[in-house]
DNA sequence: CTGTTAGCGCTTTCAT
DNA sequence: ATGAAAGCGCTAACAG
C-alpha cells in the first residue's frame, strides 16, 4: 500500500528551463522527435529523466489537440455487465480489438442503472462512443446524441444521428422459431429482459399493458411491425422465483418489450408460431433477467415440469439454452426426445451440446461498431444488416 | 452510419453571450447549482438547450480540476483479454464495481504486447492504475511508476512504490500439490505461461536458462526463495502442439518464469512434491500460452497418454482443469480413478464438476486493487495478503 | 532547426 | 448572488 503519494507533476516548462531551451523544443522532442536535433534531444530527454519529467500531460495535450484517444462504452446495464455477462464481453472484445489496433484506450462509462448515468455520459473525455443494446427509453442516448460526437449503437435503440448495427433478429428469430416450434404442441420462448426494470419486477396475474411506452410505440419505432400482438388470455399465470425474475407467464405481448432485440426477437418467434398455423397466446415466455445459465435453468426448470409441460423452447441465446439442458438433465429429460431446444449466438459451447441456434459473431459486431464510431470502416461495413445463419443440429432434429 | 458528423462543440462562452450572463455565472449553473439563483440557472439552462450546448467539456473541466475521473487498467496481455480471459474479467468485474461505486470511468489502456505499450500508457488520461499481473521485465511497469500516480498491481511484479495485492500463491500451490499429488508417481504441472513470449515460442529440447531474467534473478526478486531449482534432466521431451504452444516438458526451473505467479506456483508445487520425497524433474510441466479449456485439452492429452502418463495432474486455474477433464472424457479416462487432478479458482464450474481447487476470489482482488488505487481501502483491505483456501472434492479423492 | 505568440474550455481564487 | 482576472499544461501556427 505505498503508491498513494501523488507526488506533484513535473511541467513541461521546468524541463524547458532545466534544459535550456524552449517550451516548444521540448513540446517537439516529445511530439515531433524529428523536428529537432539529437543533441538537442538528448539535452531535453537528460533534463527530463533527472526532473522525474513522466511526458506531456495527457489531459492538457488532449484539450489543446482536441481528442482524446479514448471511444468510450456505453452499456444499458450496470457496468459489471461488461464481464459478467458473456455476450457483452464477446462484443467488447471486439470493441477492444479495434481500439488496440488504433491505439485507443477503450473506456466503459461507469452506468449503474441510476439517474447519475446520464451526467456519467456527458462528463466522459471521449472521441466517440459504442453503445451496447439499451431500452427505448433510456435518457443516456440523448445524452450520447446530444455530445455531438460520433456515436455507434448495438440493437437498439435506433436514433436519428446516431448509427447503428444489428442482425435482422426478427427474421432470424423467424427462423429458429420455424425449426425448433416444428411439430411442437407447448411451445415457450426463454427470454431476455423485455425493459429496464429487468431486475425489480414480479409480477402476478396477467400483465396489462404498461402506460408510456407500449403496443403503438413500439410498432412504429421499428420497421416490419405486425401491428396487433396476441391479446392477453386469462389463462396467463405467474409465478415467484425470486427477486428480479419474473416467472413463465403466457401471452406476453411483444411490443410491450423496450429492448429493442428482445422485442423483434419475440415478433420473430410469434411469426414462426403463427406460420404453423399457431396462436401467440399458446405461447409460454419465461422472461430471465439476466442472461445466465443459473437462471434461466431455474426457469426451464417451470417451463419443462407440471402438467402443461413444454414440449419446445426457443431460448435468446445459448447461456440460457444451456440452462435449460441443465434443468433438463436434472429432471431426466432430453432434447430431442422430449423437447425441442434452440439457442442463439452458436458460442463454442453450442456446438458440444448438439445445439440448434443462429450463428452470428457478436466480436465482429463489435470490432464493426468501433471502427464506425471512430470513422475507420472497413469494406465490409458498408451494409446495414449483419449476418447470420441457422445452424440445425440434433437438439431440434425429432421431426426429421 | 449517420453520426460521423462531428458538429463544432458549442463552448461555455458562447451560452453565457446567449444568456445574457457571465461564463463564470454558467459554469456554476453546472457545477455548483445552488450557488446560483433559480432564476438565472433557468435562463442559462434554456440558452444551453436552445444552442445544443452539451455540458462542460470534460477535457478543459478535468485540466482545470486536476483530476480526470478515470481509472487506468492495464494488462499484461493483449487488451482483448480483459474480456477473452475469464480470470482477467472476474478481476475487471470487481474493478468495475468499484468505479462504478465511485462514479469513475474505467480506462483499458490499449496494451498490445508491443514496444509501443510504453506510450500508451504515458499517454493516459487517467488518476490511478491498476495493473493485471504482468512479467517483471515488462517495461509498462516503469512508465506507471514515472507517472507519480497512485498505482496498485496485481499478481506481480512487485514494485518499490506500487501497491501490490496477491494471494500466498507459493503456499497454495503447496497446499493443492500436497492434495493433488499424494499417491501419485507420475505427476504433471499445467502452467500458465513462463514469460512474455507466451504465443511465440515452440522448442526442442531442453531449455536452456535464458540469458537476461534467469535463475538468481528470480529468486532474488521475491522472499522464500529456496534456491537451486532441479537440474533439466536429459530425458526432458518437448512435442509440438501449434503455434505459440509449447508441449510438455519434464524439469522447467521455476526461477526462470519472469510472471510472478507461475514462478510462485511452480515453486509451491515443487515444494509439495518435495516433501513428498520426491524430485522435481520427475515433475512434468506442461505450459499453456493462454488460460483457455480449448488449449489445456490439447496438452492435456499428451499429459494423460503415451508410456509416461501421468497420473495427477496441477493445474493453474480452473479452466485448464475443466480442459483436462474434457481431454480424460475424450480418452475414456476418469478423475479420480485414473488420475487425480486439481484446479485454481473454485469457479462456478469446479464445484458441479467436483474439482479439487484452490478458492480465492478474483472479484474482490480486482475491487481492493481498485480501492486502493483510488485511495480508498475497505478496513479488510489492510492486510497485504489475500484470502485463499484449499477445497477437497471429488478429483483427489483416491488416496482416501 | 528553434522560438514567440496565442489560446484549447474551463474553474479557482478573489472581488463586488 | 454574480463577475473579472488568471492560468491548468500544452501545441498549432507562424516566424526567424
Amino acid at each position: 500500500m505505498s503508491g498513494r503519494t501523488a507526488r506533484r507533476r513535473v511541467t513541461m516548462t521546468e524541463v524547458a528551463r532545466a534544459a535550456g531551451v524552449s517550451v516548444m523544443t521540448v513540446s517537439y522532442a516529445y511530439g515531433r522527435p524529428d523536428r529537432v536535433s539529437d543533441e538537442t534531444r538528448a539535452k531535453v530527454r537528460e533534463a527530463a529523466e533527472r526532473l522525474g519529467y513522466p511526458g506531456p500531460h495527457p489531459g492538457a495535450r488532449s484539450l489543446r489537440r482536441g481528442r482524446t484517444g479514448n471511444l468510450g462504452v456505453v452499456l444499458g446495464e450496470h457496468l459489471t455487465y461488461a464481464f459478467d455477462d458473456p455476450q457483452a464481453s464477446r462484443f467488447l472484445a471486439g470493441v477492444a480489438q479495434v481500439c488496440a489496433d488504433h491505439g485507443m484506450a477503450l473506456t466503459l462509462v461507469p452506468v449503474t442503472g441510476g439517474p447519475a448515468d446520464v451526467d456519467r455520459v456527458t462528463e466522459a473525455a471521449v472521441d466517440a462512443f459504442v453503445v451496447w443494446t439499451t431500452a427505448d427509453d433510456d435518457p443516456v442516448i440523448d445524452a450520447i446524441a446530444a455530445t455531438g460526437l460520433p456515436a455507434t449503437v448495438h440493437g437498439g435503440p435506433r436514433r436519428d444521428g446516431l448509427a447503428f448495427v444489428a442482425a435482422d433478429d426478427r427474421a432470424a428469430a423467424r427462423a429458429a422459431g420455424g425449426e425448433v416450434f416444428a411439430g411442437a404442441r407447448r411451445p415457450a420462448v426463454l427470454s431476455f429482459p423485455l425493459d429496464r426494470a429487468r431486475v425489480s419486477t414480479v409480477t402476478f396475474g396477467a400483465p396489462a399493458p404498461r402506460p408510456g411506452a407500449s403496443d403503438s410505440a413500439g410498432a412504429a419505432r421499428d420497421e416490419n411491425a405486425t401491428g396487433s400482438g396476441g391479446a392477453i388470455p386469462k389463462s396467463a399465470r405467474l409465478s415467484v422465483l425470486g427477486a428480479g425474475v419474473r416467472g413463465p407467464v403466457s401471452g406476453i405481448d411483444p411490443e410491450t418489450a423496450t429492448f429493442r432485440v428482445t422485442r423483434q426477437r419475440l415478433r420473430g418467434f410469434r411469426d414462426a408460431w403463427s406460420e404453423i398455423g399457431g396462436d401467440w397466446p399458446e405461447v409460454r415466455v419465461a422472461v430471465c433477467s439476466t442472461n445466465s445459465a443459473r437462471e434461466a435453468e431455474e426457469l426451464a426448470a417451470e417451463l419443462l415440469t407440471g402438467p402443461h409441460a413444454c414440449d419446445a423452447v426457443a431460448a435468446m441465446s445459448d447461456e440460457l439454452a444451456l440452462g435449460t439442458l441443465r434443468a433438463a438433465a436434472r429432471l431426466g429429460l432430453a432434447a430431442p426426445a422430449d423437447f425441442t431446444l434452440s439457442g442463439w449466438d452458436d458460442t463454442d459451447a453450442a456446438a458440444p451440446a448438439g445445439l440448434t441456434t443462429i450463428a452470428q459473431s457478436l466480436r465482429d459486431q463489435g470490432a464493426r461498431c468501433a471502427r464506425a464510431a471512430l470513422g475507420h470502416p472497413a469494406p465490409g461495413d458498408r451494409d446495414t444488416e449483419v449476418a447470420w445463419h441457422l445452424v440445425r443440429r440434433d437438439s431440434t432434429r425429432r421431426r426429421r
